[in-house]
RNA sequence: GGUGGAGUCGCCUAGUGGCCGAGGGCGCACGCCUCGAAAGCGUGUGAGGGGGCAACCCCUCCGUGGGUUCAAAUCCCACCUCCACCGCCA
């Protein structure tokens, strides 16, 4: 990786500044074999700390005494499928007699096999229900607490601006200049829904643009992904089980709108193993993402920072299981999203989230807020996330060593530029007295050249 | 939306109820041969789960899931994907 771009002084890494450095070895053997049975097996009490630490609700001693029973049924099952095999070899070679003798005691094996069977089902699907709660180890030193409000922040970046003369939202300001409609959009498609008019969209197009184009300079490959999708991905990447309500299902056909592009990207290769070669995998991925909103109803109802349907570019790593990779390609993500809020001058601060806040499936996330004037504060606009092999182990996606040897890949994603929330941003902070928009440099070749919307 | 065809161990392919717990070719790996190589010859060549201190052994997987049968790659049903043609369409 690198590509001379590291914005070192800014990164806190490998493992954050202002946090506690990791128990690397034991966690290092921790994470490697998250949601392995056998790791569960070995170490219970890790994973009921980080079942504690993440305030999920798992039964880990219920897993634990499952995964024995299944093993056992399993075993039994084996053994009896052998004989059955062989029985079945003799009846081939049987007399009439014998065959009728073998009929009959193949019926009476068959029952208690069937028996067995329907019982190794059982506790089979019980315990990948189970599996599918089961989190990841966050890393050591993630703030432990049971939500946003534990959340440490990292750095604050750039100053907020002032200004000499009354400032608006972005509500105000998109209306002025006729860059928005909201009440004939709702009229289309009810609350949160917006349309983006004029020069406002082709400043979305120019957000897009430059983001696709600086990815595209760190060799991560542009990619335009479904966000009609089936249900497995969306349990590949841990969006399901849990999480349902906020997901818009398409009954009819059995599908459902994603709400990051992550799910195809991880969706894509799910199920296959790749060649080490073909590592590191980059993407840039491009989509409509759609999120019910059913946790925050009747919050930031107003405007573009919390809408059901919305843009993204972005950023996503397939990397070797290796934790200092991964570590690095974070740090990587982190320091590109943070080089897109210095390029489009804007502040913004980094907040290492906490246990309670960053999702079962993670083991580090990064949130990164931005100033938005109008609400007098820094607002999440990215989030970066290792998932170690977290979400390799759910979408079964692997990958070959030189020396044959297979493992789960590890995955990692951080927006790059999310609109219109971003939008918004650009718009309030960017303002001049005169309902004007001040266009950042990097966003001027996508908009011939104009310094002024 | 309709009709027809197809999905086998990286690739190609054999296979129409027990001899397929899958044969052949290509590719790949190792060995022999060679000064070296090619050719030739030989051997090997997937994934997952389980048992055993171990050498090793067992089970599952022929797109996926069910079913029929003592026995299924093979027969039946549903689904998925691909191909062809017809219809519709940004």
């Amino acid at each position: 990786m690198g590509d001379g771009r590291p914005q070192g002084r800014l990164i806190a890494w490998p493992w954050g500044c202002d946090a506690a450095p990791p128990r690397g070895v034991i966690i290092q053997g921790l994470t490697r074999r998250m949601l392995d049975k056998r790791f569960i097996r070995d170490n219970p009490q890790a994973v009921r700390d980080a079942v504690a630490a993440k305030g999920i609700d798992l039964d880990v001693d219920e897993l634990l005494q499952l995964d024995q029973e299944n093993r056992k049924l399993q075993f039994e099952v084996d053994e009896a499928q052998a004989q059955r095999r062989s029985r079945s070899k003799q009846f081939a070679k049987a007399d009439e007699a014998r065959r009728a003798e073998l009929r009959a005691e193949q019926e009476a094996f068959d029952r208690q096999l069937k028996d067995n069977r329907e019982r190794l089902a059982r506790t089979g699907a019980r315990l990948a229900e189970l599996m599918l709660a089961t989190p990841n180890i966050p890393w050591s030193g993630a703030p432990v607490g049971p939500d946003e409000s534990a959340n440490v922040v990292l750095r604050t970046v750039g100053t907020p601006p002032r200004f000499d003369f009354a400032p608006l939202d972005h509500v105000e300001l998109a209306e002025r200049r006729g860059w928005a409609e909201f009440a004939r959009a709702r009229r289309v498609a009810g609350e949160r829904a917006y349309a983006l008019v004029g020069d406002l969209v082709l400043l979305e197009r120019a957000i897009h643009s430059y983001a696709l184009d600086l990815l595209r300079t760190q060799e991560f490959t542009p990619i335009s992904v479904p966000a009609l999708v089936r249900e497995e991905p969306l349990v590949g990447t841990g969006m399901l089980p849990k999480g349902r309500e906020e997901i818009y299902e398409v009954p009819a056909d059995d599908l459902f709108l994603a709400g990051t592009a992550e799910v195809a990207l991880v969706g894509l290769h799910a199920g296959e193993i790749l060649e080490a070669g073909q590592l590191p995998v980059r993407y840039a991925g491009i989509s409509a993402s759609f999120r019910r909103e059913i946790g925050s109803a009747s919050r930031d109802v107003r405007g573009l920072l919390r809408v059901h349907q919305f843009e993204k570019v972005e950023q996503f790593v397939l990397c070797a299981a290796d934790e200092a990779e991964s570590a690095r390609w974070h740090a990587q993500l982190l320091a590109t999203a943070e080089r897109i809020l210095t390029d489009l001058e804007l502040s913004y601060e980094v907040v290492e989230c906490a246990t309670g806040d960053m999702g079962v499936g993670k083991f580090r996330m990064n949130d990164i807020n931005t100033w938005f004037p109008s609400l007098g504060r820094y607002r999440e606009t990215h989030s970066c996330s290792t998932l170690h092999d977290w979400q390799a182990r759910r979408a079964n996606l692997r990958y070959r060593d030189p020396d044959g040897t297979i493992h789960f890949a590890h995955t990692l994603n951080n927006t790059a530029v999310a609109t219109p929330r971003l939008l918004a941003a650009l718009l309030e902070n960017h303002q001049t007295a005169d309902a004007g928009v001040r266009v950042p440099g990097v966003l001027r070749p996508y908009l011939g050249g104009r310094e002024l919307l």
